[in-house]
DNA sequence: CATGAATGAGGCTTCATTCAT
DNA sequence: TATGAATGAAGCCTCATTCAT
C-alpha cells in the first residue's frame, strides 16, 4: 500500500522547516562561506543526503533563505503602506517590526536586514539579490516623502533618509549579533527621530 | 646600517604593503572564509611562500588588518577627543572621517567599520576583537555626554546614541559595497542631526 | 488461477519489461558506473522501491541484461548452426541478424555486441561474463571451419577469423552509437567478404 | 634563492607524465565514470591535490588523454599519407601501427581506438570528440579510394570500407582488453584482406 | 629573500540502498 | 504491490600550509 500523499507532504514540510531554521541560524552567524552543510544537517537533525533532497546545493538554500527574508521585509513595508495611517505611524511600524524581530529571533538579524556578503558564485543571482536590496529603501523613501509633505518629518533627500534608516537597522542587527548582551539597543523614539522628530 | 640592509628593509615594506592592500580588498569583498590565500598572493603579485614569510597564516593576516582598521578608527576618535573644540565639532570630525574614508577607499569599508563576522577559530582572538568593537562606541558616548551637557544635542542614553551612530556608519559602508553607484549616501548634515540637530 | 493472481502477474511482467527497456538504453549509452538507478526508475516510470522489488541491486539488473543479450546472440548462432544450410548462408544469417538488430534497436548496440567494461565488483561474475564472450566466437569458428572445408571461404586460422568478424560487429555497433547518422554502415556483402568472398 | 625555472619545468613534466600514464591505464580499464581520481593519484604516486594542480577536473584529464590519443592516430595516418608508397603499403602501415600499439601497450587499447563512451557532462566537448572520430575514417577512405583506382583493392564504397576497418581495430582492441591471453589476434595479412586481398 | 610544487584534511555533492507505510 | 523519503559511505574538488631549492 503506497504511503498516502498527505503523509509525504507532511514529511517534506517538516524536513524543509527544520533545514531552513538551521540554515538561517548558521548562515546568520557565520556567513555563506563560513557555514558548512554538515553542520546545518546536524543542527536540523537530518542526514546530509536529505538536505540535497530538498535543496540542490548550499547556495540554493542560502538564496532561498535570503529571498524569503527580503520577501518578509517587503511584505511588512507593503502592508504598512496600504494602511490608513499617517506616515509617522508607518515609519513607527517599520521600526517596531525591526525591534521586535531582533528581540524575538536574535539570530535572524542577518536576514532581517540585508545580507551583506552574498557571494553565490552565480553572478546573475548576486545581481538579483543586490537589486532587491534597493526595493525596501525605495518604499521607505515614498513614505518619507509623504511625511515630509505632511509637515512633521525632517528635511532632506528622501532616498538618503531611507538609506540611512535602513543602514542603521542593518548595522544595529549586526552589532547585536557581534556584541550580544553588552549591547545598548536604541529605543523606538531614538530611531524615530532620525526621520520624524517629536515636534 | 649598511646599504644592503636598507634595501632589504625596503623590500620588506613593499611586500607587506602589497599583501595588506590585496588582503584588505579581498577580505572586504568576500569575508574571511570566502577569501583564499592564493588569490591574495596573486593580487599582491608575490609568491605564496613569501606571504607565509610575513604572515604565519590567513587568520594572522586577517587579524592584523582588522586590528589596524580598529586602531585607525580609535586614533581618529582619540585625536578628536583631545582637540580643543566643541562636542558638535568632534562628532562632525568623526562623520567627516567616515565619509572621506568611504569615498577615498571604497573597498576599505569593511574595515573602516567593524568587521561583523570574524570567525577566527581562535576563540580568544574573537573575544578580543569583539571587545575592541565597543571601544569607539564608548569614546563616542563620552563625547556625546559632553555635548548633551553643553546643550545642543538630542536627549537620551548616550551609549544608545553612540551605538546608533556607529551602526549607521557600518550599515552605510556595507550598503555602499553592495550597491555601488546605485546608492544614495547621506550627507554630513543628515548624519549629524541623528545626534546634534541644527537647533 | 484466480483472476487476481493473473492480474498481479501481468503487473509484474509489465513492470519488469519497463525496467529492462529503460536499463538497456541507459546502460548502453553511459555504461554501468555512469548510469544511476534513479534515472532508470524515472525512465521506466516506476518508483525506486519497485525497482528493488524486482532487482536486488544495480549490478543485478546489469548482469541480467548482459546475460540476456548474450543469450540472444548465442541463440541466433545456435539456431543457424542447426539449420540445413551451407556455411556461407550461416555466416550471412549472423550478419543479417546483426545489421537488423542495429537498425531496429539502435540503442541496444551495446548489448547486441559484447559489453566491454563490465566491472561488477563481483569478480566471479566478471569472469563468468568474460568467459561467455568467447562462446559466440567459438561457435562462429566452427562454422567457418566447415566453410573452409567446403572451399569458398578465405584461408587462415578460424578462431582469428571469427574474432575479427565479431570485433568488427562490436566496433560497428559502437561507432553507430557514437556517430549516429554521420555513420556509413557497411552492407552485408562487404562484411561477408571478410570471411567468404564472392568467389 | 628561488628554485631555477628549469627545475620547476622538470618537476611539472615528470608529474604530468606520471598522471597521464596512470590515467590512461585506468580509464582504459574502467571508463571515465568507473575510474576514481584517488586511484589515479595512487597509481601515479602523487597526491590527490597535485592532480588538480595540473588538471582542473577528472573530465579535463580524460579529455586531454582522449584528444592526445586521437592526435597520435591522426599523426600516424597523415604520416603515411604523405609517404611516397603505394596505397597497399599505407594500409599495411596503419595495420602495423595498430598491431604494434596493442602489443606494446596493451592497456592503451581504449585510447588507440576510439573512446566509446565519453560522457563528459560537457555536451560541447562530447560533440567535439565525436566529430574527431570521423577524421581518421575519412583519411583512410581517401587512401582506399586511391588504392581502388590503382586496381588491387576490393570494390565498394570507400567510406564504408574505412569504417569497417576502423571498427574492426576498435573491436579487436576491446576484445583484447576483455579477454586477455585467451584471445586470438588476427595477423596483418588477415586484416589486410578486408581491404586489399593478396591478388 | 623568493618560488611554486606538493600535501592531505576537509568540504560539497552524488547515489545505491533501505524502510515505514 | 507500491511509494518516495531517508541514510551515509564514497566520490570529486578546494585550499591552507609546508618545503626543497
Amino acid at each position: 500500500m503506497p504511503k498516502a500523499k498527505e503523509q509525504f507532504e507532511e514529511m517534506r514540510q517538516e524536513a524543509v522547516r527544520k533545514i531552513k531554521a538551521a540554515g538561517l541560524e548558521l548562515f546568520a552567524q557565520k556567513g555563506l562561506a563560513g557555514t558548512n552543510i554538515k553542520e546545518i544537517a546536524g543542527k536540523a537533525n537530518i542526514s546530509l543526503g536529505l538536505m540535497y533532497h530538498y535543496y540542490s546545493s548550499k547556495d540554493d538554500l542560502y538564496l532561498a533563505l535570503a529571498n524569503e527574508a527580503m520577501d518578509m521585509s517587503l511584505a511588512l513595508l507593503n502592508g504598512l503602506k496600504k494602511q490608513p495611517i499617517g506616515a509617522r505611524e508607518k515609519i513607527g511600524g517599520f521600526i517596531d517590526g525591526f525591534l521586535l524581530g531582533v528581540r524575538k529571533y536574535p539570530d535572524i538579524c542577518y536576514f532581517i536586514i540585508y545580507s551583506q556578503q552574498c557571494e553565490t558564485k552565480d553572478e546573475a543571482q548576486n545581481k538579483l539579490l543586490n537589486s532587491r536590496k534597493l526595493e525596501p529603501i525605495k518604499l521607505l523613501a515614498g513614505i518619507i516623502k509623504t511625511g515630509q509633505r505632511e509637515g512633521d518629518f525632517v528635511k532632506g533627500d528622501a532616498m538618503q533618509l531611507a538609506t540611512m534608516l535602513v543602514a542603521a537597522t542593518q548595522g544595529l542587527a549586526e552589532l547585536r549579533m557581534a556584541l550580544g548582551n553588552k549591547f545598548a539597543m536604541p529605543g523606538k523614539e531614538m530611531l524615530m527621530q532620525m526621520i520624524a522628530p517629536p515636534f
